[in-house]
DNA sequence: CTGTTAGCGCGTTCAA
DNA sequence: TTGAACGCGCTAACAG
């Protein structure tokens, strides 16, 4: 019995009583008509009774491919990057593809370098959601190279849920945010809402300006509107802080409450409690991106449902179309609202 | 201009004029004493100027190692989950190591071969808190190949949150999920609660026997105690159903509501809403993990903290030390019960 | 139909 | 102090 190490595909041949090409042939499904079926059946018998798996590195090295993508995401801690890279794994799986997650840096995250950090050769890069500044990094990382191609170390590039401006990216899948913002704002001027604060994410990335742009031109048609806005930190304390300012700040208060995010709807829930307040009697709030959060408070969010698995694999889809020197469709998916329990009717006498 | 090809380390040596072997020695870091400084020097802005990365499908296959390792999590959309990873991608970083996550398959998932899937030659594989069946698949991955190592493949395995007696692993990282059990019906018991349903997750995984067999000898020496069992899925809705059946059952309804899991938990708190009783004045609801949802509803849960962090650094740890051949250190991490707004007094006439 | 050969890019050994 | 040669395991091209 030969020691730890793993058997080759020489061993395999050696075995099998056959050649290493012929394993490769074989093992590669590729031998119609060049290998004859029973040698074909000993090689595969053999591979499979000795344990062999194919070296990847080798295999890499030799092909000059690794069939692997990267995908970059802000941050795991957040459901919609788990749904993404789940359509982006689908697809890639359909198309014999790996893919590996690399959580760019939120404070003292992995190391800085995606391609030192993701320590696998890579056939190209999907980004997802970046604030302006990772994606710099990013983008930069090879910045002394020369870029020949489009994306980071000259790979391809596809960017999700970001400025189809930007330079550097092949493609670009986006979700129609604007539209999403458009049916929130729609949905509480239904309900008599004109008094609207809009709790917005600190976070300087392009679907959060987008979010803003979109939900300043809807409320900017809306008559009578009386539009004010808070920023804050992404997270259900950042929420309440920015909701508490926004309903205590002098003036008539507000009536309704459009957050950036479920996370900070959920966070603008117990600000209104704790102020008193009713939701959605005395005041009406709404989520964005229908993550599981939404159901799980009460009452449940009114939001805004993100495909984020179909951005994933739309972005995949895309990603390996470019490969194949292909160019990729481009359509922004499209949004829905999920009208729950946060949001009511105006009061009558809010104040 | 060469076309779109990468510079390889032949590029460099060739452009600054010395060999091959030069510009691994300098850019490995050990030419003290073997290269001029000034050679060095002149090696490294070259490699620079030229935007030079090592391949490394070629350094894996020459060194026979790749300094990644694979994390095996039953579902991302947890941010437990999220966590661990984070943990263990710091402690990998520091010791120039990756870390390739792999979601095993939940329903649709990805390819059921992590080892395909993972498009990555690995060094070592890290599960957490797998599902008895899920484990099986993994390691039965290469079942016809001689075991020689413990984990799948032949790999160094580290378990997390998983049986120690599990066969095949190297080394296994807990949490002292006991205690922390102990700890809850403890802070219920003091509160005068003696009715307690315990909401217990349906997947069969070795972290959810324990929380059961805890909670039932903590039960067991509690005099007076009545206490009720209901499996749930392991969804918020999961939760809400089997609280609803626990709380209507025929007989004196539970007081206290102990739940395997913080997004169960909410789901109990909305159950018990739903009938009419306030939480905690009517009943008093517990989780477990301690996810952002917990203190995202409200009332804020009181439930267990669990050092997911922690968890996935010292799986991470013992990983490495198993690959360096040491036997790592085991011990139960501990972990902390937060008392939040979800728990309070028994109420004086509950029927 | 099968076997032989060559080389992917790297790190290491040996010789100069 | 440096360069030439070798081989990791695999697959594509060619020779038998």
């Amino acid at each position: 019995m030969p020691p730890t190490t793993r058997p080759t595909s020489r061993d395999v041949a050696r075995e099998a009583g056959v050649s290493q090409a012929t394993v490769s042939l074989v093992l590669g499904g590729k031998w119609r008509g060049r290998v004859s079926p029973a040698t074909a059946d000993a090689v595969r018998e053999t591979a499979l009774r000795l344990g062999y798996r194919p070296n990847l590195a080798a295999r890499s090295l030799r092909l000059g491919r690794t069939r692997t993508a990267l995908l970059v995401v802000p941050a795991l801690t957040n459901e919609y990057f788990a749904r993404v890279h789940t359509g982006a794994a689908r697809v890639a799986a359909a198309h014999d593809f790996g893919v590996v997650l690399y959580p760019s840096p939120e404070g003292v995250g992995p190391a800085r370098d995606p391609f030192g950090s993701a320590r696998a050769a890579l056939d190209g890069v999907i980004a997802s959601s970046m604030a302006a500044d990772a994606l710099a990094a990013i983008s930069g990382e090879t910045a002394a190279a020369p870029r020949t191609a489009g994306g980071p170390g000259g790979l391809p590039l596809v960017m999700l849920d970001s400025d189809p401006a930007q330079s550097g990216a092949a493609a670009t899948v986006n979700l129609d945010l604007a539209s999403g913002m458009r049916q929130v704002t729609g949905h509480l001027a239904a309900l008599g809402h004109r008094r609207i604060a809009h709790i917005a994410s600190a976070v300087d990335s392009w679907t959060f300006r987008v979010r803003r742009a979109a939900f300043d031109a809807a409320t900017r048609d809306l008559p009578g509107a009386v539009v004010t806005r808070r920023t804050a930190a992404l997270s259900v304390e950042g929420g309440l802080r920015a909701t508490h300012d926004a309903l205590t700040a002098p003036g008539a208060r507000p009536t309704a409450l459009v957050c950036d995010d479920d996370v900070l709807a959920a966070g603008a829930c117990k600000a209104a409690r704790r102020l008193g307040l009713r939701v959605p009697l005395d005041v009406s709030v709404t989520g964005f991106d229908d993550l599981a959060l939404a159901t799980a408070v009460e009452p449940e969010l009114t939001t805004v449902r993100l495909p984020a698995d179909e951005a994933g694999a739309r972005g995949m889809a895309a990603l390996l179309a470019v490969i194949d020197g292909l160019s990729p469709q481009q359509a922004d998916l499209p949004v829905e609202l999920m009208i729950r329990g946060s949001t009511g009717p105006c009061p009558v006498e809010p104040r």
